[in-house]
DNA sequence: CATGAATGAGTCTTCATTCAT
DNA sequence: TATGAATGAAGACTCATTCAT
C-alpha cells in the first residue's frame, strides 16, 4: 500500500524515536523499527540514509536549537544581568524545551551512546559548571576552596540529570514547570548553603 | 586472604568487569574479554554458563550485600533513631561500599542495561525516595502536600546518581568520605530548605 | 545530424557509459547512474527494461557493426587480396572504430564482465587467432608446427589488448592513427621473425 | 563435523582461490565459497578476520616474493650485466614463478579489483616499461624520439599480459618454458625492429 | 513521461553459544 | 581444564526491480 511520502516518514521518525528511548540506540535495530513501523527495513532506507541519519533527523534541529540557547545564556551572563532574572529566564526557557521537545531531550541526554551526541550531556554539565555554577559562587565568596570544585561538578550533573528525571515523568506542561521551578530553587539554595 | 583456589576463575571476573565497565554488558562481547584474559572462549563457558551468568557472578554477591545494607536502613530507621546519628551512620556505610566496591557499583548502577538488574538503580532511587526521604520530610511538617512528592524523587535520583558520579571520579579513599559527606549535607540543607 | 527525437534517452545512454565505464558493469548502480543523470531510478526503467537491456542499448549496435567489420575481414582474406594493402585496410578501420567509439570498445573489451558481452574479446581474439595471423604465417612457411600454436594466440591477444590499451590512452586522433600503424608494424615484424 | 583446523584452511584457501579466479574478487560471495567448501560462512570467519584478509593469505606471500624478485632485477641491471644474460635469467625466473604459482599470479594480476593489490599490475608494467625496456632501447640508439614513448608502453603492456595469457592457458611446465622463451624472443625480434 | 513507494534477496560481518577432543 | 571447530541468528546496508499515481 502506497502511502504519501510526508506521513509514513513522520510515522518513522516517531517510531524510531519511541525505539531509540527504549531501547538506546546501539540496541535499537533497523528491523525492529521497521516491524514496528509496518514497512521493510530497506524502505526505512528510501528515507533515510543510514541509522545515524535517522537519528539525527530526530536530534538535529532540536540540538541547533538548545545550542543557540546555551550560547544565548553564556552571552548574557557577561552582560551582568542580575542573578535571580537570569535564572528565571534560563528556567522559562528550559521549561519550553522539555514541555515542547522532551522526547527529544530524553534521547540526546541520554540514549545516544555511540553517536555523535554521545557527548552532548557531559559537555552540558561541563558548561553549566563552568559558567552558571561556578560563576554564582566566586560572586558570593571568593575564598575560592578547590575542596569545593568538586562538589560544583556534582551539583552541575545533579540539575541536568533532574531535568532528564523531570522529561521523563512528563505529564503535564504546569507541573513541569513547577518542577523546574522547584528544581531551581532547591540547588540555589544548596549552592548558597554551600557558599557561607 | 584469599586462598587462590582457582586464579583463572578470579582473572576473568576481574576483566570482565572491566570490560563491562568499559563497553557497558550488551557491547561486551565474549571474545573481546577472553582475548584480554588470555584464554579461549569456550574455556570461559567452563567456569560461567552464559554471559548474563558472568555478571551475575560479579554483581550477585554485592548486590545481596547492598540489598541487605538498605534493609538494615528500613528497619533502623522505623526504630526511630536519630535523624543525625542515622544519616552519619549511612554516609559511613556508603563510603564503605563505594570504597571497596565501586567498580562493582558502577556496573550495577549504569552498564546493565538488557540484564536482571536494570531495573536495580530505579529501585534503589525509590526506597531512598519512599524510606528515607520522604519521612524525614514529614517528620518536620505533617503539612503533606502532594506538590513536593516529585521533588522528593527528584532528589533522590539526585542523590543516587550523585554516587555513581562520585564512584566514577574516584581517586582516593578521604576525598571519597569527604564528597559523600559534602554531598549529605548538601542534600539536606536541600531538604529543609524545602520543607520549610 | 542526431534529430533530438528523446534527449533524455541520449543522456541515460551517455551517462550511463562513463558509470560502467568507471566502474564496470556489475558495480555500476542504477541509482549512481540515475543521480548523474539528473533522474529517477524507476524512470529509467520507462527507457530500458532493465539493467542489462541498458548496457544493450549502448553496446549492440556497435556489435553489429564490429562483427560486420571483422566478417568483411574473413570474407575479403579468401579472396586473397595481397596481404599488405589488406593489413592497410585492416588498420585504417581499426582506426576509424576506435576513434569514433572508443567508450563502447573499451566497455566491450573490458568492463562487461557478467553480461552477455563478456566474452566478447576472447572472440575476437580467437577470430583474428585463427583467420588472419594463422593463416598468414601458414602462408609463408608451411611446416605447421604445432609449437607456434600458443605463441599465436598470444600475438593475438596482444594485439587486441593493445587496441584496448590504445583506446584507453586516447589523446587526438592523429597519434592513434600513428598507434595503430606502430602497433601493426611491430607484430607483422614480430610474426615474421617468429616464422623464419 | 570437526576437522584438524589445517587442512579446512587450506580448503578454503583452495576454493577462495578458485572463486576468486572464477568471478573476481568483488563479485566472490563469501557465503558462494562457504557453500563450496562445505561449511558456514561465520565459521570461515574463524580461521580469516574478513574477506580481504582471505585474499591476503593467498597473496600476501606470494607478492612479496615477486616484489623481491622484481627488485633483484632493477638492481642486476645497473650493474650492467649483458643483456641476453640477464634476459636469459629473467626468463628463468618467471617461469619458475608460472609455474609454481600460476594461480596467485593470475589473481594478483587480473581479478583483484576493489583490494590493495588492485594497481599490482600497472605497477609491474610501469616497472617493466621504465627498467627494462626502455632502458634497452636507450642502449642501442640514443636518437630518444618521443614518438617511441607510448608503444614502449605498449610492449610492456603487452609483455605483462602475456605472462598472464601464459598463466591463464598453462598445461605443463615444459610448455610453459618454451612459450616464456617464444615469448620473450618475439619482444626483443620486435623491439631491435622498432629501434633501427 | 515521471516519480516516490515498496520489496526481497543479497552483501559482509559479529555474536553468543555448543560440541568434540 | 582447555580449546579449536562449528553454527545460526542477527546486525546494517545495497541493489535491481516493480507498482501505483
Amino acid at each position: 500500500m502506497q502511502v504519501p511520502k510526508d506521513e509514513l516518514k513522520e510515522r518513522i521518525l516517531t517510531v524510531a524515536t519511541d525505539v531509540f528511548l527504549e531501547r538506546g540506540f546501539e540496541r535499537a535495530s533497523m528491523r525492529g523499527i521497521a516491524q514496528k513501523v509496518g514497512t521493510s527495513v530497506s524502505n526505512i532506507y528510501n528515507y533515510f540514509k543510514n541509522k545515524e541519519d535517522l537519528l539525527h533527523a530526530i536530534l538535529g534541529p532540536f540540538c541547533s536549537y538548545l545550542n543557540q540557547l546555551l550560547n544565548q545564556f553564556i552571552r548574557d551572563e557577561s552582560k551582568g544581568a542580575p542573578r535571580t532574572v537570569e535564572i528565571e529566564h534560563l528556567a522559562k526557557s528550559i521549561g519550553e524545551v522539555l514541555k515542547k521537545h522532551r522526547n527529544e531531550f530524553l534521547l540526546l541526554m541520554d540514549k545516544s551512546q555511540g553517536t555523535r551526541y554521545e557527548n552532548f550531556k557531559s559537555n552540558m554539565i561541563q558548561l553549566v559548571e563552568t559558567h552558571i555554577i561556578k560563576d554564582h559562587l566566586n560572586h558570593r565568596e571568593n575564598s575560592g576552596r578547590p575542596k569545593g570544585t568538586f562538589m560544583v561538578h556534582i551539583i552541575a550533573t545533579n540539575l541536568v540529570e533532574a531535568l532528564v528525571e523531570i522529561s521523563r515523568h512528563y505529564c503535564d506542561d504546569d507541573s513541569t514547570d513547577r518542577n523546574i521551578s522547584a528544581l531551581m530553587k532547591y540547588h540555589i539554595g544548596g549552592i548558597e548553603h554551600l557558599s557561607s
